[in-house]
DNA sequence: AAATATCTTTCTTTCGAAAATATGACATGC
DNA sequence: GCATGTCATATTTTCGAAAGAAAGATATTT
């Protein structure tokens, strides 16, 4: 018997509520949660740079057939984290410090334009929706903190909330293709970000939740030239952070 | 007997040559001639905006089956030319005012610096490239101005030289994703002004070939500020007239 | 008549197999 | 020994059909 559909049992006791999570993640197609499994994995570092994706393997790992990967293995590619060429497949796309440079430096171009928008049209909500998410990501921090190291699921929460951070400072900036271009860096970023985070020095020489809390009171206060030059700083810091590991631990 | 391989007869006389174009634009799988016939068409209106896209229609069109129709929308579902919604297919992307300037304006944010950096950069095979795209360009919108009207392959060859005239002048940014970008956006952007194209005011009240020719001129005089607010201007400019013709014949 | 349930039709999504290509090993000729 | 051609295998790409959901039509109940 075949199981087509990951969301199944309608018609049970539970109602047809569209936000329940199903073990896809709320994917109404299999293609959708093909796409953040992989993703997922990509960014995490499950498959290395470069590594070829051999559809088989895919296959087997995530129970589906050829054509949800394919589509999902489809969009990876216009969004930068697949490479691929005809007839010889598809491949994790290569990592360079070039390419985290590019990365950092586009998404600061973006994001500050945004930010400086945001401030300028920002309402209560959007004042609020900024306190709410630095809460939120400070008590994850402070977690971690606590507990000295971080499991698997706790790091998927804190970037979650990291990015939530992020999106909430500019989400009032009236452009939909500047906070899509903005999510999209986010990711790419991210990939270079997480491997430092594994193996490193327990108690940085940085205080990460100081910078997003300058970041967020600046915001607030309008002040958009020392926001926007905060937030540069931010991104050029880390990078700067994965640039020294890198040269370390080259071509991981 | 099936047809699968778009590129055929290598046994022939002619040599295995790569760069030969085929009748699919030489696409080495059909997954990727769909994309381009399909972008091609999305963009030149021969689907209308918000129209929805059935597989079987496609399937007939262009004489091919699913998976490779597949493909191809996924990946211009991330380049915002076509929408999709979870189980109910694909459908043209929607055309609003709002959407054309938020394209416009991102991509005067986009191009502006990399027109920044590649003055900063341009070096002298830079500068041939943007004189040798304008005279391509310049060539054909005379051919056009004689002959009054233009037919289709002609205004495709018009809109090759365009955006090779545009992307020459910002190639040399030295970041690959704000190349991407632009050449995105300008997709995106061409969806707009290709129909006002059509029916239109034969010697219009501005002289394109002079705007670009004074975006080259501050362009190769190292004049950045010029240069950038001329090209800001002149995308303005377009916008502004497609607003107009948009409001006269609003959702086309 | 209105509301609800059931059926039909239409379309999307997914699968498994078939076809085509690339890759690498092996043999052959120079 | 080196280049060239041929064959076997691994992999991608494509197809056609089957399964599943959505939308609309029809029947049934209140």
């Amino acid at each position: 018997m075949r199981r087509y559909r990951v969301r199944v049992g309608r018609s049970g006791a539970q109602p047809a509520n569209d936000e329940i999570l199903d073990s896809q993640g709320g994917a109404a197609t299999l293609a959708e949660a093909a796409y953040r499994r992989l993703r997922q994995d990509i960014v995490a570092g499950v498959f290395a740079p470069s590594q070829p994706l051999r559809l088989e393997l895919l296959k087997q790992r995530y129970g589906l057939s050829f054509s949800p990967l394919r589509e999902a293995l489809n969009r990876l590619q216009t969004e930068r984290l697949v490479a691929t060429a005809p007839l010889r497949g598809f491949s994790v796309a290569p990592v360079s410090i070039e390419e985290m440079w590019d990365a950092t430096e586009t998404r600061i171009l973006i994001e500050c334009e945004a930010l400086r928008r945001s401030i300028a049209h920002g309402d209560d909500d959007w004042e609020a929706g900024i306190v709410a998410a630095f809460h939120a990501l400070d008590l994850q921090v402070r977690r971690k903190a606590a507990a000295g190291g971080i499991g698997d699921d706790e790091l998927i929460a804190l970037e979650t909330r990291h990015q939530d951070f992020h999106r909430a400072l500019i989400v009032r900036c009236r452009s939909r293709r500047l906070i899509d271009i903005a999510d999209q860096l986010y990711v790419e970023t991210q990939r270079y970000r997480l491997p430092t985070l594994a193996g490193q020095n327990p108690a940085a020489s940085r205080d990460v939740a100081l910078e997003h809390r300058e970041i967020m009171e600046a915001t607030l206060a309008r002040r958009s030239d020392e926001a926007v030059a905060l937030l540069a700083a931010h991104y050029r810091r880390t990078s700067t952070l994965v640039e020294a590991y890198m040269q370390n631990a080259p071509a991981k």
